[in-house]
DNA sequence: TTCTGTTTAGGCGGTG
DNA sequence: CACCGCCTAAACAGAA
């Protein structure tokens, strides 16, 4: 199988980009106006999947001859300022919170502190953009802030970090977990405490958790626990990947046929009670089920971990991957992320981990590449006009960004958003926690000068922002004949 | 006494 | 079928 690194990759795309669409050719130059209102990364944080409209996804479109809305459009991503109110995600890695349905997790309004996740059908009309049929099913929520009966579908790993993100701590005690946890998700609010023995179990097994003794002037009972650095790749986006994937776990059949097993499942089952009582005790129910519609443990964000070495080597297919995306096996760009969940909690994701907090926590981490050696962070701000790139990575953050040098990233995150530039970004070993700053390599900031180039992303970059869409990986003939 | 933390064991489901 | 990840339960010890 042919192996093509990043630059030839773009090369590539570049080139058969423009015989497509030659008219982007111009757009590229530094001469070239750039539409500020094109920039807005609006559209984004508010897009969601079943928005789309495919047949946008050809064609030309008159009102927004801008290569970034052209490839936007091409997505059929809905225009800046419309609303698309997608919801906040729970992502979950080990049990994957992955919606049961194609849906998203929404948040109640009301919530001002954490609000538990829940799952709906996200079909929002968009002004000029035709719904996507979607299920011919009712709208189903989920929600686990005050319905004690679905048991969230978040391992115990996940759980804890969720509430270590939302604790804006570098360490949090084990009932900070605890309340954060009953706080949240009415079921273990009303569930057996064992669960609790759970997390202390998982605390204590699971490497990825370190304890860090208090010390003796501290008073309180127990130590801190936090996420140890030498895991940190392993959680990812907010959320644990362990469990093995297959390579072509997520191909577009496959994930489809899962996808209508998952609905078909939670139908028959949503609103029913996942346990019972027997001998008095609160009993889960062992069924297969259950298991599998109760705590889903695949996600297309793992699938999309599994194959993130695919993608560097280009072992992609860009048309199927945005056919099955479009298609439904993804709902929104927010399933991708937990950061954007613990947003909507009211939990700003706490991209430091030792008291180095992001200006906003309308943001979200991209992540790319493989994750068993170098992967790319990207932190996009997406609070609104202001973005910034910035790569703080726990402890070992890089260097805090300075007003000349935010300004700059904003440019360079807004170039990349049209394509014009690389988005900057730093390729180290995964390590969004470290603890100390010599446990892992520090690369140094450093801006990446290149030429402008023509082209609507840069492969390495750009997918890490549309990393959402690259998770279904096909065979490499495709992308060769794309190529 | 309660909470915290560790350890062991078994079951289940997914994956290779 | 073996392995792995996850969950659950339980026992135990130590600290507050």
């Amino acid at each position: 199988m042919p192996v093509l690194s990043s630059p030839d990759m773009a090369n590539k795309f570049k080139e058969k980009w423009l015989a497509a669409f030659p008219e982007d050719q111009a757009i590229g130059s530094d001469s070239a106006p750039l539409d500020d209102s094109l920039t807005s990364l609006h559209w984004l944080q508010n897009f969601s999947i079943l928005n789309a409209d495919p047949e946008r996804l050809v064609g030309p479109v008159p009102e927004c001859p801008s290569s970034q809305h052209h490839f936007v459009k091409r997505l059929g991503f809905p225009r800046a300022g419309t609303d698309s109110p997608s919801s906040p995600p729970a992502g979950d890695t080990a049990a994957a919170g992955m919606p049961l349905y194609p849906g998203s997790p929404v948040t109640s309004g009301s919530e001002t502190t954490a609000a538990p996740p829940r799952f709906s059908i996200c079909a929002h009309p968009v002004p000029g953009y035709p719904q996507i049929p979607v299920q011919a099913n009712p709208p189903v929520e989920v929600d686990y802030k005050t319905n004690p009966k679905v048991k969230p579908p978040y391992s115990y790993a996940s759980l804890i970090c969720m509430a270590m993100q939302a604790s804006k701590q570098p360490k949090v005690t084990l009932s900070t977990i605890y309340n954060w946890i009953t706080e949240n998700f009415c079921y273990y609010r009303h569930a057996e405490p064992s669960w609790q023995n759970s997390i202390r179990h998982n605390l204590s097994l699971n490497k990825c958790f370190k304890k860090v003794p208090r010390q003796k002037d501290e008073p309180g009972k127990g130590g801190f626990w936090q996420i140890d650095p030498q895991y940190a790749d392993m959680f990812v986006n907010g959320i644990f990947k362990r469990r093995r994937m297959s390579a072509n776990h997520y191909s577009s059949s496959s994930a489809t046929q899962r996808q209508n097993k998952l609905l078909q499942g939670f139908h028959s089952t949503q609103n029913t009670c996942p346990y019972q009582m027997v001998g008095g005790k609160r009993k889960h129910l062992p069924s297969k089920e259950h298991s599998k519609v109760m705590r889903p443990t695949e996600s297309p964000l793992l699938a999309m971990e599994a194959n993130k070495a695919d993608i560097l080597k280009g072992d992609f297919d860009l048309a199927s991957v945005f056919d099955d995306v479009l298609g439904g096996s993804c709902s929104t760009f927010e399933d991708l992320d937990i950061n954007t969940a613990l947003s909507s909690l009211g939990c700003e994701m706490e991209v430091s981990m030792h008291g180095r907090q992001h200006s906003t926590g309308m943001g979200r981490w991209c992540g790319s590449g493989d994750m068993n050696h170098y992967q790319s962070y990207s932190y996009l701000d997406l609070s609104g006009a202001s973005m910034e790139s910035s790569m703080n990575m726990g402890e070992l953050s890089v260097p805090h960004i300075q007003q000349p040098l935010q300004r700059q990233q904003q440019l360079e995150q807004d170039q990349l958003l049209l394509g014009h530039h690389h988005l900057q970004h730093f390729d180290e070993p995964a390590t969004l926690f470290a603890e100390q700053p010599g446990e892992a390599v520090l690369q140094p900031w450093e801006e990446i000068k290149e030429e402008p180039q023509v082209i609507p992303l840069s492969l390495d970059q750009g997918f890490g922002l549309y990393e959402g869409f690259f998770t279904e990986m096909q065979q490499w003939e495709r992308v060769e004949s794309y190529l």
